[in-house]
RNA sequence: GCCCGAGUGGCGGAAUUGGUAUACGCGGCGGAUUCAAAAUCCGCUGGUGGCAACACCUUGAGAGUUCGAGUCUCUCCUCGGGCACCA
């Protein structure tokens, strides 16, 4: 018979289930939904390598189990195809963005095709489509009309090789994540989302999901919650007042200077000569010289304190009326809290080091370890709270303030808003209108989607100005509510706002082909298949996409639109795979593996069977060929032995049998699907030490194979003679009664160390264990003259005889 | 510096959660088949000692709890990942 030819067979099976329809998502079903998504990709002009694949492939392989377990199975594939390689590439080639996305396109989805991926393409969409951004543009609308979406000029994180602003979640270290160049700090005019708003309920929530403990945990710092007071400072022989943020209320006694972030409102004005100070020209150099800083500069590690007192003014303590000194320094951040800290050098580090450097003083108020001492402790040196405890103390002292009018309970996020607004060409226009008359005015919903106008020049400006500025046919419009001359917003949105709420768009997709306004055709749609079950991706988007997902989810969930508070309910974060050797794969090492090629050499199943075979899903692995042909040299053992099936007894082989259907099952819902994998191999060798495989045992060993080599499983079915498809069936069943008349080995031990083992049928009682045990020759030998202590027995599995 | 995660054969990795450590796969060795090779099939494959029966040792290092520890507790080392002047 001839050998199994993964070419011919794959192709065969992947027309049939186009033309039959197999894995379409049911419409009308009163199955239970189950919906399977992975994080959509960005169409590159690489194609895929064996990287993209691995979560794929794990939620292609669940689709398959849940269907086969009654589930009616949302499993959509889409293209988040704004950003900035298609636009790179039409600057230096003219090719519009649009033309090289649908290539790359139409390429990716060539080659997922060729992987037999069980997605309803029905449902495909394209965050660049018209169709699709004019809902991106109406949500936009929405957030600006609830004021979650505004104008601002603060100073924003500029990409200097990008050319556009960037959000905070897009700077790391300092640097660009995209391009890693070094971010620089710029003030033009952007759009900013109230993400803030949402900052209580974003950290609450990710409480209620199954997502893995690491990401969330990058939420809750990135979103860097802290509870403490605003207490307020007036500075001696002015009316001014200096409010710092603190989350150690209790430690008020210690602080003996305040320190102000050269950004602060207070330095502006000592520059200005609106407040008097005796070294005016040393402040001003010193904020000079912060002010050339980068970034990266400043929160630099391990980077020595500096700072320049401000001679000739007096903070007030409001508990005491101390006065001490203030000081200008580049450890104290601008942006965070009030942009200016009460010192207290004795219970915080950064102070401590602070007034080591330039003698100030320090002075201890909570009892404890060595200075800085930062834990908590009991209070002295603090007046009428001396003796206190820090957690009362927290509260008395914020009190007492409060009732001096002085102070105020506060709550202080790390978490900024988020900077929306990109000044490139491709992305969503920003639908609104700047009218003189009106204001700011968003777009009707009859006037979306705004569309991106045709141009030669893709360049980006660098001035902080979008190249659709240069488009005057764009740019002069009329003003929707007074019908005046107006001029469009210019700039885009970022990429990360397609993918905001694309999980929604699929669902859409079965309410109508086109997704077509308004939104309440599509609530009861939501209701059904919200939330997501399973969410399957990279860890590189925990505080990116991850967390603005949950953001627009959350808007659309108090407007009504969507009925659950969160998207993704179950989330799993796949591996890197890299290359052989364990080394990065890259272009420039040449050890990029595409799937492509082991498509062509060993078939699709193969592949699929090894991205989820060579370790842990969520572990970092080095792909290996030689570790590929081993999963083609099962598919050839499972072939042998299909030419042996037929009518024998299956008693022999129903406890192992039995016992793979209950790891297999366990194993795919708990994604340990190298485990599972194992277990049908032990199986199949199993079966292949038989002269006659039972057909009853080998069918079903075909329907747990299925998942994971679906083209594979289908030939078998119907070398087998069964009727196709395999996926119409239902997943086995497994009998603990069969498992457990399985053969057992028991353990003899003479003092913890084993001395023999017995293959007995499990059940066995322990008397019977007992008498075998001291039976046992081997057991006679090594308590030869010894008194026995204990017996213990753990049944099924050991018994240990413990001398004295 | 702080917070997670992980260290098991020559390699990728298992271990029902405290009960035979090294399942499964790769590689290696020996044999069968072959004119020969590939492929395939059968056997062996953690280390040390021993002709052998067998014994001892072994899950990053060291201690502890236990009849029994890869698994629990403490100390330390190494490697990944995240955060990093957030008051």
């Amino acid at each position: 018979m001839e050998k199994y030819n993964p070419t011919k067979v794959e192709k065969k099976w992947q027309k049939y289930w186009e033309r039959k329809k197999v894995f379409k998502t049911e419409e009308k079903s009163t199955k239970k939904k189950f919906y399977c998504l992975d994080m959509f990709p960005y169409p590159s002009g690489e194609g895929l390598h064996v990287g993209h694949p691995r979560g794929y492939v794990a939620t292609d392989t669940f689709s398959h189990f849940k269907r086969m377990r009654g589930y009616n199975v949302l499993h959509p594939m889409g293209w988040d195809a704004f950003g900035l390689p298609a636009e790179n590439y039409a600057i230096k080639t003219g090719i519009h963005p649009k033309i090289t996305v649908e290539e790359n396109i139409k390429h990716f989805k060539e080659q997922l095709k060729s992987i037999g991926f069980s997605y309803d393409w029905s449902r495909e969409i394209n965050t660049t489509d018209e169709e699709y951004f004019k809902w991106t543009q109406w949500i936009f609308i929405k957030l600006f009309e609830r004021g979650l979406a505004y104008e601002d000029t603060r100073p924003i994180n500029w990409c200097p090789s990008c050319k556009t602003g960037l959000a905070n979640e897009e700077v790391v270290n300092g640097l660009c994540d995209r391009c890693d160049f070094q971010v620089e700090k710029k003030d033009i005019r952007q759009w900013v989302l109230r993400i803030t708003e949402y900052a209580d309920r974003l950290l609450e929530d990710i409480g209620e999901v199954d997502w893995p403990e690491p990401i969330k945990e990058m939420q809750r710092n990135w979103i860097g919650r802290s509870e403490g007071g605003d207490v307020q400072f007036s500075v001696k022989d002015t009316e001014e007042v200096i409010e710092v943020f603190t989350t150690r209320p209790d430690t008020l006694f210690g602080a003996t200077f305040l320190v102000l972030a050269p950004e602060h409102r207070l330095v502006k004005k000592i520059l200005n000569r609106e407040i008097k100070v005796d070294n005016v020209k040393e402040v001003a150099d010193y904020e000079k010289k912060a002010r050339k800083k980068s970034d990266l500069e400043r929160t630099d590690l391990a980077k020595k304190k500096t700072g320049v007192e401000i001679k000739g003014v007096k903070a007030v303590n409001p508990i005491n009326n101390e006065e001490i000194p203030i000081w200008v320094a580049d450890y104290v951040l601008g942006f965070y809290g009030k942009g200016g800290i009460m010192s207290v050098p004795a219970h915080d580090e950064r102070d401590y080091e602070m007034a080591e450097k330039y003698n100030l003083e320090i002075r201890r108020v909570i009892n404890g370890g060595d200075l800085p001492y930062l834990e908590e402790g009991e209070m002295v040196n603090s007046g009428e709270f001396t003796g206190l405890c820090s957690k009362k103390g927290k509260k008395d002292v914020l009190n007492k303030l409060i009732e001096l009018k002085k102070g105020e309970k506060t709550v202080n996020y790390k978490l900024g808003d988020w900077v929306f607004s990109r000044q490139r060409y491709w992305g969503e226009p920003i639908p609104v209108v700047h009218c003189k008359a009106c204001g700011i005015v968003p777009l009707k919903e009859k006037d979306l989607p705004l569309k991106l106008p045709e141009t030669e020049h893709y360049e980006p400006t660098g001035t902080g100005e979008s190249p659709l500025a240069k488009i005057e046919e764009f740019v002069n419009t009329i003003c929707p509510k007074c019908n005046e001359k107006a001029k469009r917003e210019t700039n885009t949105m970022p990429q990360w706002a397609g993918s905001c709420w694309y999980y929604l768009a699929f669902i859409m997709k079965e309410e109508s082909e086109k997704l077509e306004f308004p939104i309440s055709r599509y609530k009861e749609s939501f209701r059904k298949w919200l939330p997501v079950d399973l969410y399957v991706g990279g860890a590189e988007h925990a505080v990116l996409h991850l967390l603005y997902a949950r953001f627009w989810h959350k808007f659309l969930y108090d407007i009504g639109v969507v009925s659950t508070k969160e998207p993704f309910y179950r989330l799993k974060n796949q591996g890197l795979i890299m290359g052989e050797g364990g080394i990065k794969m890259s272009k420039s090492k040449g050890n990029v593996i595409s799937p492509d090629e082991v498509v062509e050499n060993y078939g699709a199943d193969v592949l699929r069977l090894y991205e989820m075979f060579l370790g842990g899903f969520e572990d970092k692995v080095a792909w290996s060929e030689k570790g590929v042909s081993g999963m083609k040299r099962f598919l050839d053992k499972i072939n042998e032995n299909a030419k042996k099936t037929g009518d024998s007894s299956v008693k022999d082989l129903d406890p192992l049998l039995h016992q793979t259907i209950k790891k297999a099952t366990e194993d795919i819902e708990s994604f340990k699907f190298n485990t599972a994998i194992s277990s049908l191999m032990n199986l199949n060798n199993e079966m292949k030490r038989l002269d006659v495989v039972p057909k009853e045992a080998f069918t079903v060993f075909i329907k747990l194979l299925a998942p994971f080599a679906p083209h594979f499983a289908e030939e078998m079915w119907e070398k087998i003679g069964k009727e196709p498809s395999v996926f119409g069936e239902l997943w086995p069943e497994f009998s603990e009664k069969l498992i457990k008349e399985k053969k057992i080995n028991i353990v003899f031990q003479v003092d913890g160390k084993v001395r023999d083992t017995k293959t007995v049928f499990s059940g066995i009682d322990k008397k019977e264990m007992k008498k075998m045990a001291l039976e046992n020759e081997r057991v006679k030998k090594w308590k030869i003259g010894k008194k026995i202590k204990k017996v213990v027995i753990i049944k099924d599995k050991l018994l240990n005889i413990v001398t004295e």
